[in-house]
DNA sequence: TCGTTTCACTTTTTT
DNA sequence: AGTGAAACGA
């Protein structure tokens, strides 16, 4: 296959007959594609790295170039691609399918609403496109009991961050180690980091040679411990002991390296380490197969990715990777994608701009040929209450005026905790929104415990899941019994498991005896003593969770409980539950042994169903816990559901909105405090804030607050720097804060809180547009650029008619009572906690106050006789005040 | 043993 | 503010 220029590709490809002959623009491959898009596509052999600029149509690219592979005769299953999301996976996936395929029908529906399951085209059949997570722990799965790694058998957990949390509190309890000299995380940060660079415990403990290290090395290799007698895992050990495996055993080594052909890589600038070492692995059987001549530009790896969107160096991505791509694959060919296709060339210039103030970046070029667009809007505001009514504002007028719909709009923050706010102006406005959190389902107490009996039901060793079902509910086993077993356990080498079955011999109180023994019992019912076989055992997936729910008197728990408080919380987690159960169902359906990488190695197997002798049961139940393991947040992204989108600015990647509001532009939270200590840290923060603009197509709205509250400490802010290194070019700055009375900062005093809760007629005509308004950042007045005068002209218009507009502000007294406006019903009645006249209380900077007079209601204030400062008017909500008697 | 209260501490991002 | 763990009382 020629590689460079192809003018007679076509001529020697297996085309479908109607297509011969045709020329290349009519080719739906190629149709569309600018020139170096059409080089990417066809350079199909050979390693290759597209450095793909932001918006410059690179999964159009990707999904080409595979549909291109298979056109030329590869078989599907000799593709593999990897992402970093299961959503981008299953995006690609279905583009690739209505590319090769043509357009998928739409999902039928059984006359009792339940979604028929599309069956795989068999033109896709094996491809493999999945998440570098999910690959390898089905390869582990199907692979690491026959390779011996670690004693790892297919029934094995992966354990998330809080059962991390969980198995390194054990450990650290085990060693008698102060949790204030070694907080868990860290630690656990610690380890993860060596993990990320290929450290076992065995290497990091030979490499440790200060006092730290050494102990670190201690808990690492105790950590292990207790992760292998339960037979867990964590998030990290899935990549490195893939690779462990492929290391050490040449022959799956081999199957896989030469099962995969074609290799493809997305967001390869945030690979660490052992993702690095994984693709390579993949990409080259350790020796030439036997009649399968193999040179290393033969590698048919091909990396995809943008330096400046790399975001996860936190997480051990190691940007070198993409950057000495050439050097690692010799005779690797480089495309350039930098046409940028999809924002307005305002929020193109406001990136460009911003990103080339990093240092330690290679320039490249960032273009657009479109000009102009919407001003992109700079608001400074008061608050981050008023900032959320401002989101709402500017996304309630893009829908009625703009005819934007809902899920083409998005809300962009550096913190989950921002979102809280937002939401409730999105809630108050009554425009309906979504937030883009994968894993919060899961995250939620009663979700966790049933999950946990799943694992429990699945790995009888997984002992951090077993002692978080053991006496939940409550069913008399308590602490003192179960510390008994645990040390009687460990002392036998046994797991807990098994120390519970043997509960007799332990000398315990007979109370305590039975009600062990009917765990237990329960526990073998739903297994068939661990067998999956028997009268006693579900005989579907979604069956074993709705009796697990049941019959451990979960559901009765929540029930009596909601009865009993008439608790909101209770109802919704039973409601939660019924969830679960038809998430198994839906899961039940969408499974397909046959797709599942883990499931077979060559075509034959897959049509015999090889899957050992594993029941049927058995195995989905363990495919089900992988999925809801890896699940992420951005999974969780639906933009066809008709609501705005709240994220993270990390979720936002590879995502695209006509409509963009990024919030909390501000030092400390956007480039965040914690990523200060460094240069490299302060520039991924900077490219945070570029992959966020360049989500924006049309419109995007940049706000910062004057004062935050953050973690019930109200704060003065300081503009981010960001907003003065996007430029000015189609820039409109306006500053909306009112005027600041400039005493009782951080103290909940009047002034500061009066500002919200207003109606936005009055704030948004209030100060307007003041020239150089802050942080030296001076409003863009227009016109340097000719080519985007007619857009200039049509800002400076709109900056006329505001300024027309405003009324001037009317003076606020400090007794001024003006009616307001309950930003929420919850908030407001949070803030309702009563101080009758008298009583003593305490202020966070003030100290002791006797109560002199409250006033009720929305905005409730509070005047408070302090000690220290003498009389001062405080509103409920914002002073943090703790009754004292 | 269980449930409530209090206190201390915190998360920046996530597979 | 919200969570999780320890402490306390029943």
């Amino acid at each position: 296959m020629p590689t460079d220029d192809l003018p007679d590709f076509l001529a020697d490809d297996n085309l479908p007959s109607k297509l011969d002959g045709v020329r290349e623009e009519d080719d739906p491959i190629l149709d569309g594609l600018t020139e170096p898009q059409k080089q990417a596509v066809l350079h199909t052999e050979g390693p290759l790295l597209i450095l793909a600029a932001a918006g410059s149509g690179k999964t159009r690219v990707i999904t080409r170039r595979i549909a291109q592979i298979i056109k030329q005769g590869t078989p599907p299953w000799n593709i593999l691609a990897l992402t970093f999301t299961n959503k981008a996976a299953g995006e690609m996936r279905e583009r690739v399918t209505v590319q090769i395929c043509g357009p998928q029908p739409p999902e039928q529906h059984t006359p009792d609403g339940e979604i028929l399951k599309r069956p795989t085209d068999p033109q896709m059949r094996g491809l493999t496109v999945t998440t570098f997570h999910s690959l390898c722990a089905r390869l582990l799965r199907r692979y690491a009991e026959r390779a011996n790694i670690e004693g790892l058998k297919p029934d094995y957990t992966i354990y998330d961050s809080s059962d991390q949390m969980a198995a390194m509190k054990k450990v650290l309890k085990a060693m008698s180690l102060q949790a204030t000299n070694w907080p868990p995380r860290t630690v656990l940060s610690a380890i993860s980091n060596a993990k990320n660079k290929l450290m076992d415990a065995k290497k990091y403990e030979a490499n440790a040679f200060d006092y730290y290290s050494k102990q670190i090395a201690k808990i690492y290799l105790r950590y292990e411990a207790v992760l292998k007698q339960a037979g867990a895992i964590d998030f990290d050990d899935l990549l490195l002991y893939a690779v462990k495996m492929l290391e050490t055993n040449s022959d799956i080594h081999n199957e896989l390296a030469s099962r995969w052909r074609h290799l493809m890589i997305d967001e390869y600038q945030d690979t660490n380490s052992v993702q690095f070492r994984l693709t390579s692995l993949l990409a080259a059987p350790p020796a030439p197969l036997p009649g399968m001549e193999h040179e290393p530009q033969s590698l048919n790896i091909c990396a995809v990715g943008d330096p400046d969107q790399a975001i996860y160096g936190w997480r051990g991505a190691d940007i070198s990777n993409i950057l000495d791509f050439e050097n690692h694959f010799p005779g690797a060919k480089t495309i350039l994608l930098g046409e940028n296709f999809r924002s307005s060339a305002f929020i193109l210039a406001a990136a460009d701009s911003l990103i080339k103030k990093n240092n330690k970046r290679r320039d490249k070029p960032l273009f657009t040929s479109t000009t102009g667009g919407e001003p992109i809007a700079v608001i400074r505001v008061n608050n981050e209450r008023h900032e959320g009514e401002l989101v709402t504002d500017y996304f309630q007028r893009l829908h009625d005026d703009e005819g934007i719909q809902w899920k083409d709009m998005a809300v962009f923050y550096r913190t989950n905790a921002l979102s809280r706010v937002i939401e409730d102006s999105m809630r108050s406005a009554g425009i309906p929104y979504k937030i883009a959190r994968g894993t919060a389902f899961f995250d939620r107490e009663e979700i966790k415990t049933t999950i946990a009996y799943l694992r429990v039901i699945a790995n009888q060793a997984d002992a951090i899941s077993l002692l978080r079902v053991v006496n939940t509910p409550t069913r008399g086993i308590g602490k003192a019994t179960l510390d008994v077993i645990q040390n009687a356990a460990i002392r036998a080498n046994i797991t807990l498991f098994e120390g519970l079955t043997r509960s007799k011999e332990l000398g315990l109180s007979p109370r305590a005896v039975t009600s062990i023994d009917k765990f237990v019992t329960m526990i073998n019912q739903w297994t068939g003593e661990g067998s999956f076989m028997g009268a006693s055992v579900p005989s579907t997936l979604h069956e074993l969770v709705e009796r697990v729910i049941t019959e451990s008197g979960l559901e009765a728990h929540y029930k009596k409980q909601a009865k009993a408080s008439g608790n909101e919380t209770d109802e919704e987690r039973l409601d939660n539950l019924s969830e679960l159960i038809t998430s198994a169902r839906d899961f039940e359906r969408e499974y397909d042994p046959a797709n599942d990488p883990a499931a077979f190695t060559d075509p034959q197997a897959a049509t015999t169903g090889d899957m050992g002798q594993v029941p049927e049961l058995l195995a989905m139940l363990r495919a089900y816990l992988e999925s809801i393991a890896l699940v992420a947040d951005a999974d969780a992204v639906d933009t066809t559901s008709g609501s705005v989108t709240l994220m993270t600015l990390h979720a936002s990647k590879g995502l695209e909105f006509p409509a963009v509001a990024m919030i909390a532009l501000e030092e400390g939270t956007l480039p965040h405090s914690r990523a200060n200590e460094s240069q490299a840290e302060l520039e991924e923060e900077r490219r945070l804030a570029f992959v966020g603009i360049t989500r924006a197509m049309k419109h995007l709205q940049i706000t910062s607050a004057n004062r935050r509250t953050i973690r019930g400490m109200t704060e003065r802010t300081i503009p981010s720097r960001f907003l003065e290194e996007i430029g000015t070019e189609g820039i409109i700055v306006s500053d909306q804060t009112d005027v600041d009375f400039g005493a009782g900062e951080r103290t909940g005093e009047y002034d500061d809180a009066f500002a919200p809760g207003h109606g936005s007629a009055l704030r948004s005509s209030s100060n307007s547009f003041r020239k150089g308004s802050f942080a030296g950042f001076s409003p863009t007045s227009g016109p340097d650029s000719p080519k985007h005068k007619a857009d200039l002209d049509k800002i400076n218009r709109a900056r006329e008619q505001r300024l027309a507009n405003i009324v001037p502000r009317p003076t606020i007294a400090c007794t001024h009572n003006t009616p307001t406006t309950p930003t929420s019903p919850k908030a407001s009645s949070d803030a309702t906690t009563t101080y009758p006249q008298g009583c003593i209380v305490r202020h966070p900077q003030f100290g002791e106050g006797t109560v002199m007079k409250t006033t009720a209601g929305s905005n409730a204030r509070v005047i408070v006789e302090f000690k220290s400062v003498g009389r001062k008017t405080l509103v409920l909500e914002y002073a943090r005040l703790k009754r004292v008697r």
